[in-house]
DNA sequence: ATAGCATCCGTACCATGGTACGGAGTCAAG
DNA sequence: CTTGACTCCGTACCATGGTACGGATGCTAT
């Protein structure tokens, strides 16, 4: 099933920009210009491995990989470097955790604010000390 | 207890370029220049107060709040629109539990990955399939 | 009173992750 | 076979959250 740009773009849920942003920094490589008039036109066209690769992108930012953080490991799949990748996943993983108790707590204290503020007309509502140990 | 810049950076864990940008974002106030000797010169001196302040730009930065919304809370707090002040809570709530239920997910993912690459020496270690649904 | 470090301030620059623009070429439908 | 939408590509611009530079001045310890 190929696809023009677009179609990509629009199923990875990004904008045709950022596909070939993706492609300038070399996380997605840009398929030959196929329409087989004799020079140098025609349009690109994408396939599934192109989606996959698309969508692998999207979900390792969610997981809090930079673009580069994520080149690596694109550039790793298929090589066998398991420790590497191992070594990744661990520091993704041990941030994860660190970044999840923190929000975690965070969550705790912004609900002592809303209910804080909630309770009365009257009374405190202390936005700054919300935050404090 | 009064500070010059370069302590209650310190004492807040950020550069005192950071204050100074904090400043010029309108998150914190300049205290008056106070050497005495007559006309415009001194050194800014700052207190408890201001270090409580940096302290909660810090820790509403890591709930994900941006600092323009930081100025909002900053701005709300000692007025009474309690309201907003509920409004903007429970949207960063409801924003940290997805986005917490979301790196979970993903923990989960990378768990896997790094299960599998560590398993066997050999045998797949499929990044790009480690974050398919 | 002088060395040496810190502060003050404006302005410039940086990284990250895109988004916008515009002219030329291409493709599909009517 | 034209029209209208889409693609291609380079280049420019944007928002966010800082960081760096540098000359003039201030503070403090010797």
């Amino acid at each position: 099933m190929q696809m023009t740009i677009g179609k990509l773009a629009a199923a990875g849920d990004v904008g045709v920009e950022t596909v070939r942003y993706y492609q300038r920094r070399g996380l997605m490589g840009t398929p030959a210009r196929s329409g087989g008039d004799g020079w140098g036109g025609g349009i690109r066209r994408y396939g599934e491995d192109d989606l996959r690769r698309l969508k692998f992108i999207r979900a390792a930012q969610a997981a809090g990989f930079t673009l580069d953080e994520i080149g690596e490991l694109l550039a790793l799949d298929g090589s066998d470097d398991r420790a590497r990748v191992r070594t990744l996943a661990r520091e993704r993983i041990d941030a994860l955790d660190a970044k999840i108790a923190q929000m975690t707590a965070t969550r705790a204290a912004l609900s002592r604010l809303a209910n804080q503020c909630a309770a009365s007309d009257k009374g405190p509502c202390p936005i700054l000390a919300a935050f404090e140990p």
